[in-house]
DNA sequence: AATGAATGAGAGTTCATTCAT
DNA sequence: CATGAATGAACTCTCATTCAT
């Protein structure tokens, strides 16, 4: 599956562009709030501003919906996370620097990184395939950020697995907020983590 | 809420525990495959093998089987994770074989872990607090088995960061395992994991 | 495709053929006025007597109500016409007997024989062929007739060919009546039938 | 009802004309492939090859395509059959010509019998009425026919019993293709047919 | 004259829940 | 205590029709 075979009987392109941001707009709201089962189609087509025959020409199913939430989701957070990185700067800096940007990034979009979490596995396979797709291109990111910054002291698969960890601490911000957010702010959770993270990179080095 | 408030219009108390055994062990069979929203009460009678009648018996709605079923998840992870634990031992040793035998439970219950992550978010404001309640005494375990264990060299919010960093990683190990099971072993996993996090700690100690 | 295999969430037998036997009722009252395609399941189950939800205990599709009534109507038709015939009376007289009978039940069944003319095509190809089978059927037993009534006369393919004119030319009656009975009373119309149909045996016979 | 009370927001008379007939040529493909409630009006204007602004601009609802396809269909068999018939020729051998034709019409136009057949009903009662008109018309070619062909023999009443037979045994070949085509050619059944036709004459006429 | 985006009533179907037996 | 037939609100999706461009 891929973006652009959600089929629109609408012949504009443009106008399909902007009918589907308008859907994802209204649909997310309606899915931090609700989830996505408990959301109807009806009430997505008034949040996009539409009558509900209006949004059916623009998808499928409700399924397609859902779809197209969780990949502009992943579009925003790795565009977003990709204008941090300099690929040239291979400062430990810079790394701290492109791992706070992605914990803030984690922060703002809280809800819709709850929605990609809690709503993805309701995709059916091929669509669920193809958004997984993309968090293999985000951490691929994340892998090469790592490489480029402690060139030496890690193996591949050490640095594939710190990818993932760091990956899922910056969700873990939005995902366990009722727990964390009670307990530090952002600026703490994100000077904790970073210190834990620098210096089990620093120990491991050392220690092997 | 509380697990005893769903009603039930039975007397008899140890049926009421058996039947809703029969039901928790149905229902976590049939989420597992199609997660809470699509699965159907009269699946879960069936599943549970009794009548829908029979199962209403026991339950006031739906969300009670949701409830019942992450209540009993939560006990199951909570009472192995404490069968580990020596609160007398506090070697470091003992420290990793917890983690280790945390990872190795996180593997075994995987379907379980990923039906609490994703449908959690389902139940109705009361329980899910409930339920979150009992994710404070797991992590509340894990803290003080770290105070034990690191007896001055973490503060308290560090220690209580560290319990949330090794909580999620070992559910990580399930609910990304369409990653993660691809590229390591379970072995493999725990290992470095615990290095990373061992390091961490020591590397901490030693920069502070 | 077969009667049994429309399948149905509740257990006791009885009570399917009774419920089914409503909806047939109802079907056909609403497919004479409006066809099938034109008649909504709501209407239906109201005017089997009861709400749409115990409508669908009892059928799967809208298709099943159709596939019921067509079954039925031939079920019918095929009774009736089989409690004429004497198998072991080969006279001419019981053949125009059974045949004036026939045609009799074709005015009795006019709006049965219309809704089976106009909606049989309507029904998905697996139950079409099944209802068709039931025609194959019917045709046999006037074949059949013929064959007794005029040992020597007829060819095989002539008697079938007789027997595919008797069935329609009855059958007529109901279709066109728009047309026929305007013009005609049912004993005219029989008396004129049989007559053209006995002349062109004879004279079929003779010219031979 | 009539033909030209259809209304159109269209000025050039010419041009409906020509329009209409591309939607009528677009409908008939449809309707054989899935008869006329199964067909939307947008596929039929995309079969008619423009927009479905335009298809309604030449006429009110979809209905109305119906009636322009019946009617059309109606209109052409009686044109061929017309073209058979030489008025001044009141031979036995003209009148099996032409009957023969006939026959091989239906054979031909199998398709658009069908739809005749089974969606004429679909008409509203006024339009319905218009159309059966026709088929009046066809009978009273059919029983001038008759007329001339058998001066003597027949009543009026048994000359018009006699047109409708013909008329639908014609038919019957087109709709009960699924049996009458696996056992006959059309030259046999064409053949069998007017051998029962002509002896029925004979007959009758030797017999009263 | 032609277009095609927008509309919304209404269709078929599902399923949590009840309650008489 | 157990059953399962009955219910109807609510869901997703379709499609004939309109009208501004």
């Amino acid at each position: 599956m891929q973006k652009d075979s959600i089929l629109s009987s609408i012949k504009d392109q443009s106008l399909i562009e902007k009918r589907r941001n308008q859907i994802i707009r209204g649909a997310i709201t309606l899915f931090k709030d609700k989830g996505f089962h408990r959301t109807t189609t009806r009430e997505i087509a008034k949040a996009a501003g539409f009558s509900i025959g209006t949004l059916y020409e623009y998808i499928r199913t409700k399924e397609d919906v859902l779809f197209l939430v969780c990949d502009s989701i992943y579009l925003q957070v790795r565009k977003r996370l990709e204008a941090q990185i300099d690929l040239n700067n291979s400062s430990v800096e810079h790394f701290t620097n492109v791992i706070r940007s992605y914990f803030y990034l984690m922060d703002e979009m809280q809800e819709e990184v709850l929605i990609m979490y809690q709503e993805v596995k309701s995709l059916k396979n091929e669509s669920k395939e193809y958004v997984l797709k993309k968090e293999w291109d985000m951490l691929a990111i994340l892998e090469r950020l790592i490489a480029t910054s402690f060139p030496d002291s890690l193996s591949l698969r050490k640095r594939k697995l710190l990818a993932n960890n760091i990956f899922i601490i910056g969700q873990m911000w939005a995902f366990r907020r009722w727990m964390l957010q009670k307990q530090f702010t952002l600026e703490e959770y994100t000077d904790y983590q970073i210190h834990f993270l620098m210096n089990s990179i620093k120990g491991y080095n050392e220690s092997v």
